[in-house]
DNA sequence: TTGAAAGCGCTAACAT
DNA sequence: ATGTTAGCGCTTTCAA
């Protein structure tokens, strides 16, 4: 079942039918109604491979999404296959592991598919010009800039919230309901990526209210999940309990770390108040219920589609777009003025 | 950068190439590290739409999965994508949305992929003969079977819990603990999906322990998520408050019900124990921790291509395997006794 | 063991 | 407005 079937069926060339395929205007309307009638009758669909094979470019955006069932992407991921389809794109998806290099899986990605586009989500932050120099179409760095690398501003696009502004605000309103002791979670203090970045915002609203920075308050999981998360509290809980809050850099992470904190024999929020950043669905769950910075996930994953295709089409350059949180006010987070 | 580039570097023609590239026995050595040589100094990376398009068959294997961001796929997409790659295949992920026919995607993705092979995640129950007619490869249904509709068992391949008999074992494990009054928190009794089996499990339970169906204990949200499933348990509770258990059919919509009985001034389990099925990530860091049935996610992903791949490569024929799930004890249930 | 050459199905010049 | 034809990059006969 091939174009030239089609062809023979309605008695025309394969040019022809090609050209009704591809809503070319130099066709009659009588012969664009057979050939389409022909299509019908036969089934026929085309056939991709050859479309791809033959044609200079195609219509994929790609989108590679570093860590497998991060519940944060969830909601990125629908609205960037909603924006591209509705922009008359195709959205090929890769998932990688958080040991794979996004980068390498990303440039064979590009070049299988003949990617036009491509978006990052959840990507490192410490891109060099040299581990780019693969990728040879505009990509967009989706919830993450490259904070840490040495990209040039211009040779990549970006859509994020100010990561240590944020987690500044965050511990900031903490401070304002009275807090002095607040401890941190956290993956690394140098992993050169979020976790750094809101470990910064952490250390700079402690700084701003004149509070020094106590290291036993600073919890390292080692890891974004969940058990990690549950883990590294555990261990803060068993060097001290002297702290009155908790500043958690992930609304997945503070789940497991109410959890801790309650097996701990520690109420939430009357023995410790706990703040996060990100506004996962799930964090509205929880009892109480966790207050968060919300990222507007549909937004970014609207915006990163734009920037993109902008760029893609030739509309506009490269650029690099902040978006700010919404606060959630659940009830986890208790004043002690 | 072709297949031509790496034949002149190399010395040699482009079938030798191709030859060494798909791992043809009769290459020298010599030649065969010639190739390689030049493949590497030249960053050659196949063209698979030039491929796709000369080889009868690909190498793909579909997972269409319906219902974007249901946490329990997460695990179970890990395993498909592992096994998949580790047999030497490509995973081609889709997305669709509960509204959509993964039928038609999956005829339209086959097609367009030339798929070896189909795996569905969370599909339908009632398929008929004439809806899989246009599916011309085999598949397996992952997490569920055709329980509603009328293929022929030969038609297709399952791994699945058995719902039915599992909603009844969580079921009868509450009335074991001495409860009577035991709700129910399902997205339908009649959507002829896994809602509807596992309302039959908790029926059959029910009857074989005397205990007559009250309807006021059912809570019917209309849909599969957690915003549904919060709302639902409200009205249950505005309705009545005369039960001490409630069976949720999934976990992720027990989270939010738990929430829902807090906010009702419940405590759990001291007035309401909970059960569900599922144990999805997310339920172990419920306070209390969700007492649930676990369906084997990793070890049904694996499954599903194992027979899919012994169907695809004609070592066996379809057949339809069932699975245990495993027993969380969480701290949900409270014994009556 | 290697090479030459014929397509795979399609699009896009180029002709008409 | 429509047809003819030359490839796109690759695999695979068939010959050598």
């Amino acid at each position: 079942m091939t174009i030239k079937d089609v062809a023979e069926r309605s008695g025309v060339s394969v040019s022809t039918v090609s050209r009704v395929l591809n809503d070319h205007p130099d066709v009659s309307d009588a012969v664009r109604t057979r050939v389409l009638e022909a299509v019908r009758e036969l089934h026929y669909v085309p056939n991709n491979s050859a479309r791809d094979l033959v044609r200079p470019q195609s219509d994929a955006i790609g989108l590679v999404v570093r860590g497998v069932g991060n519940p944060f992407f969830s909601a990125v991921i629908r609205a960037v296959e909603e924006a591209v389809s509705r922009a008359g794109y195709t959205m090929v998806l890769h998932q990688i592991n958080t040991e794979d290099n996004e980068l390498l899986a990303a440039a064979s990605l590009a070049r299988a598919k003949k990617l036009r586009g491509l978006i990052l989500l959840g990507g490192c932050f410490d891109y060099t010009p040299e581990q780019t120099a693969a990728l040879d179409i505009p990509f967009v760095c989706c919830s993450f800039t490259n904070s840490f690398g040495s990209l040039k501003k211009t040779a990549y696009s970006s859509v994020s919230i100010d990561d240590e502004a944020e987690a500044c605000r965050a511990v900031e309103m903490l401070i304002r309901e009275g807090h002095r002791k607040i401890a941190v979670l956290l993956d690394s203090t140098c992993d050169h990526s979020i976790s750094e970045l809101r470990y910064r915002g952490y250390r700079r609203a402690l700084e701003r209210a004149g509070i020094p920075l106590d290291r036993s308050l600073v919890a390292e999981s080692g890891d974004f999940d969940m058990a990690a998360a549950y883990k590294g509290t555990c261990r803060l809980l068993e060097r001290t309990r002297d702290f009155t809050a908790l500043f958690v850099i992930s609304d997945s992470m503070a789940v497991a770390a109410m959890k801790a904190l309650r097996d701990g024999g520690l109420r939430i929020p009357e023995d410790c108040s706990i703040i996060a950043i990100d506004g996962i669905d799930m964090s509205n769950y929880t009892v109480p219920t966790l207050t968060t910075l919300i990222q507007p996930q549909a937004a970014m994953g609207a915006e990163a589609v734009r920037i993109l295709l902008d760029m893609v089409e030739d509309r506009a350059g490269n650029r690099h777009v902040r978006v700010d949180t919404t606060l959630r006010l659940g009830g986890s987070v208790r004043s002690l003025n």
